[in-house]
DNA sequence: GAGTGGTCTAGACCACACA
DNA sequence: GTGTGGTCTAGACCACTCC
C-alpha cells in the first residue's frame, strides 16, 4: 500500500508563509503522523530506509537522519539487519518509585508485583577517587567494594547501578555475595543498614556502553542518581550512581509546605 | 599546531584483539581526550570540520556523525556560522533543588542568589484536555488558564514550565498578572495556596521546539517533571508540566527508613 | 566576501538476520 | 543468498556569522 504522497510539501512551498523546514524533519513528521494514525502498528516494521527513500524522494541518508530523530525519541526501535519497528505503544512496563521511604530497587520492583532481577557486570576492591573517598567519610588509602550491576524488572534491563561500599566496615565480601541479592538487605546483615540518604537526580544522554547495556540508542534520555546513604551511628555506608531508562522509569515524590 | 595524527587506528587494525570500532567513534574519541588533555580549551573553537576531515583523513560527514555524539552530551556547543566551541568545563549554574519542602521556582533560585527570570511565552483560557481535566478534578466543559513560560536564572534560560490553573476557582486572570510573579505568590493572594503536591520526574529527549527555547541540540536530556498541586481544601490549584535542563538541574532530596 | 556549520545527494561496501 | 540497517565517501549548495 502507498502510504505517501510521492513528493513532500508538494506545490507550494510554504503555503501558510511557515519557513519550510529540513526535508528530514518533514520526513520524519510524516512517518510520525502515519504512526499515530494507525498505518504503522506498533511492534511492525516501518517500510526500508531503501523503500522510503524512493516513495518520498529523498536520499537514504535523509530518510536515516529522520528515522534517528524518532529512534532517540522512543517512538521506533531499529533492529539491525532485521528492520525498524514502530516502538510498543504504551510503556509495557512504567515504575513509579515512592521517594518519601527509603527502599531497595528489590522492594520497589516486588511492591509492583514485578520480579528484580540482576547480574553482577563487576565486582572489585578498589581504592575510590579523592571525590568518593570524602563522600564515604573514607582516607585516600582505604579500600572500597565497587559493585556494578545491571538492574532489570520484567525481564527488561531498566538500570546500570554502580555501588560503592566501605570494605573497612563490612568485612570480607565475595562476588557470591552480591549476586541476586538486595544491596540493602546485605548492609542490614551487617550491621550497617542505612537509615538516612540524599539522593540526587538529573538527565543526561546515554553514552555507547550504557545504551548497550540498556537496549536504548546512544542519547537516549536516562535519569541518572546518586544515592549516598548513611547507617544509625551516622556512617556513610554506600555510595550509589544508578541510570535508569528514561522511558521507563518515573520517580513520584510527595512535597509538603 | 598538529594536534592529531594523520590517520586513525594507525598500523594494526585491532592490535589489543579489540573490535575496531567505527570511524565516527574513533573520531569522537580522538576529539574527547584532545578536549580532557586540554589542547582545546572551555570557551575555545575546535577546528572547523573540512579541516578535521583532512587532518584525520575522514569526510566531513564522519566528523559531523563524531561531533553530533559530543554535542548531544554537552562537551561541545555547535554554533551555526560561527564554529564548534569546547563547552564551558564546569556547569556555571548548577541548581539544587530541597524537595523536602513546598517552594516555588522563583523561592529556588532566590535562596541561591540567582535572579529568577522569566518570560510568558503564552497565556489562554482553554478547555483542559479529558485527561488534565481529570486530574484538576474539573468537569471538560470548565475553563482553565494555560501559562507556558520560560524560566531564567542568572540570565541562561533553565527550564520551560506549562501551568493549568482552575480559572473557576481564580476568578479573571489576564496575561499582565502572570508577567514577572511568582505562580505561588498569585495562588496564595487568590486563597488557593497549595499545600500539598505530588511530583513526578522522567529524562526525556529535548524535540525542536524545547531544544530551541533553552538552546541546547535536539535529543539533549531533559529532566521532566510533572506536579500537581492541592490547596488546603484538598482542591486540586495547579497542574504544572516542566522541562528542565538536564546539564543545568539538579534535585536533590532526602530520603529516611 | 570568506569561513563556518547545516542539509542533501548518489552510490558503495560492511555487518547482521533470517529463511 | 537476499534483504535489512550501519558506515562511509566526495562533492554540492544553503544559511548564518563576522569582518
Amino acid at each position: 500500500m502507498t502510504v505517501f504522497s510521492s513528493r513532500l510539501e508538494a506545490a507550494s512551498p510554504d503555503a501558510a508563509g511557515l519557513a519550510s523546514s529540513p526535508r528530514y524533519v518533514q520526513v520524519a513528521r510524516t512517518l510520525e503522523s502515519a504512526i499515530e494514525r494507525g498505518e504503522y502498528q506498533p511492534g511492525n516494521a516501518l517500510p526500508a530506509e531503501r523503500e522510503l527513500a524512493v516513495r518520498l524522494g529523498v536520499s537514504r541518508v535523509t530518510v536515516r537522519q529522520a528515522i534517528a530523530q524518532l529512534a532517540v525519541r522512543g517512538l521506533v526501535v531499529r533492529r539491525h539487519g532485521s528492520g525498524t519497528f514502530v516502538a510498543p505503544s504504551g510503556p509495557p512496563v512504567r515504575i513509579q518509585h515512592p521517594l518519601s521511604r527509603l527502599t531497595s530497587f528489590t522492594e520497589d520492583m516486588h511492591s509492583r508485583g514485578l520480579s528484580a532481577g540482576g547480574r553482577v557486570l563487576s565486582f572489585t576492591a578498589a581504592h575510590p577517587s579523592v571525590h568518593d573517598a570524602m563522600k564515604l567519610n573514607l582516607s585516600p588509602g582505604q579500600l572500597v567494594y565497587r559493585v556494578r550491576r545491571l538492574r532489570t524488572a520484567g525481564g527488561e534491563a531498566l538500570a546500570v547501578e554502580e555501588s560503592l561500599l566501605n570494605a573497612g566496615r563490612l568485612g570480607p565480601l565475595s562476588a557470591a555475595d552480591v549476586q541476586d541479592v538486595s544491596l540493602y538487605a546485605l548492609l542490614q546483615a551487617r550491621g550497617a543498614g542505612p537509615v538516612r540518604a540524599l539522593r540526587q537526580l538529573r538527565a543526561v544522554n546515554a553514552d555507547d556502553e550504557l545504551a548497550g547495556l540498556l537496549g536504548v540508542s546512544v542519547g537516549a534520555a536516562l535519569l541518572a542518581t546518586e544515592r549516598l546513604a548513611w547507617d544509625a551511628a551516622g556512617q556513610p555506608v554506600e555510595l550509589a550512581r544508578a541510570h535508569y531508562r528514561g522511558d521507563r522509569y518515573d520517580f513520584v515524590m510527595e512535597l509538603r509546605d
